[in-house]
DNA sequence: CTCAATAAGGTACTTCAGTATCTTAAATTT
DNA sequence: AAATTTAAGATACTGAAGTACCTTATTGAG
């Protein structure tokens, strides 16, 4: 009882980006296994490689389906409460993923085109926003030191392989960022 | 014309550790194989996996063994300069071995006890001393304050895979821990 | 000196990412 | 509607980390 039924394109596509899904709940990226993957799409793992290079590239496609960054950054009314929210959103994304993450920075080439586009984004509308409205200087600081909560935040999510705590992030912020950003 | 004669113990595990580290000198970290250690050393995988459990776990103990870290703690005469120095030797060691040290960051649990030592040590000596000679106040900042030009350097060096810069390390220290510390 | 305990060396195995090759269904062209 | 092109699916392979298990040289205790 063969079906002979050939999806192809991107229905075939997203079956297998669902399939990847529901395979990263519940095995995590390390235990993902392209052949489990393409076993739940119902193909196999010739058609997953045709389309992404490696595993960390499907994955990557499947976080990107199904876990798209907010459309807007945070708008809290004072640059502080700015970014606590980026890195508390930063947090909670790593919390729901974090081997995912980490699998994706340590295997992927290019962790800046591929990670941390969204952050910086939010990152500059914040700071443009603290400069209107006159919170710090008029002047864009260096970007070492804007990136500078985002980066070490990312650093030790890395390090520590857990999501950040509400007093880390308060830290970062209130020890390291705003004294950059305000002298 | 089978040798018989076995090399047991400290002997053996040494000419293990100078196969390893002669072998990554050929192929680097990512290249580095296990059958080609032991073959290198005249023994087999079983030997290397007996001593140690994993492939990061016999390449650490190989740098170790090679590679110690350099005995006193820089005295420049000024916190500034110190950091800079700490910087520059955890660049320049990461410029030996880029590829292991990134390999270690990903593939060990315990980043902090393997690979942040010395530089940590380093790092408080020089804050005590610019403490003592009045360059900063009186109370040794958070961890997270004085940690940070290190920890930004390791993170910017795993993400973009090359050492850092001179640049980069003035930016780092006078952009960033300088200010922090200073204030 | 003999014998038991330890650990070295050898061989074969398992697992999984990624590749190669072939067959055939489906879409496209004429 | 037949021919051609595209790509899905199946199967088998390669390469390397790590494991299992066995044989035997070396150590060292009595």
């Amino acid at each position: 009882m063969t079906i002979k039924s050939r999806r192809r394109g991107p229905l075939l596509e997203n079956a297998i980006l669902d399939a990847a899904w529901a395979e990263l709940a519940v095995t995590g990226y390390e235990g993902l296994r392209m052949d489990a993957v393409a076993a739940r799409a119902g193909t196999s793992k010739t058609v997953l490689y045709r389309r992404w290079p490696s595993r960390v590239e499907l994955v990557l496609a499947s976080l990107r389906k199904n876990s798209a960054a907010p459309a807007v950054a945070p708008d809290e009314g004072n640059l502080r409460d700015d970014v606590v929210a980026i890195l508390t959103w930063l947090s909670d994304r790593y919390q729901s993923f974090p081997e995912i993450m980490r699998g994706i920075m340590v295997e992927l080439p290019d962790v800046e085109g591929n990670i941390t586009q969204s952050s910086v984004h939010f990152m500059t509308i914040a700071m443009d926003r603290a400069i209107v409205r006159g919170e710090i200087g008029p002047a864009m600081p260096s970007p070492r030191v804007w990136r500078v909560a985002m980066d070490l935040a990312r650093y030790e999510m890395f390090v520590t392989r857990k999501p950040l705590q509400a007093e880390a992030i308060a830290e970062l912020v209130d020890l390291i960022f705003m004294p950059l950003v305000s002298s």
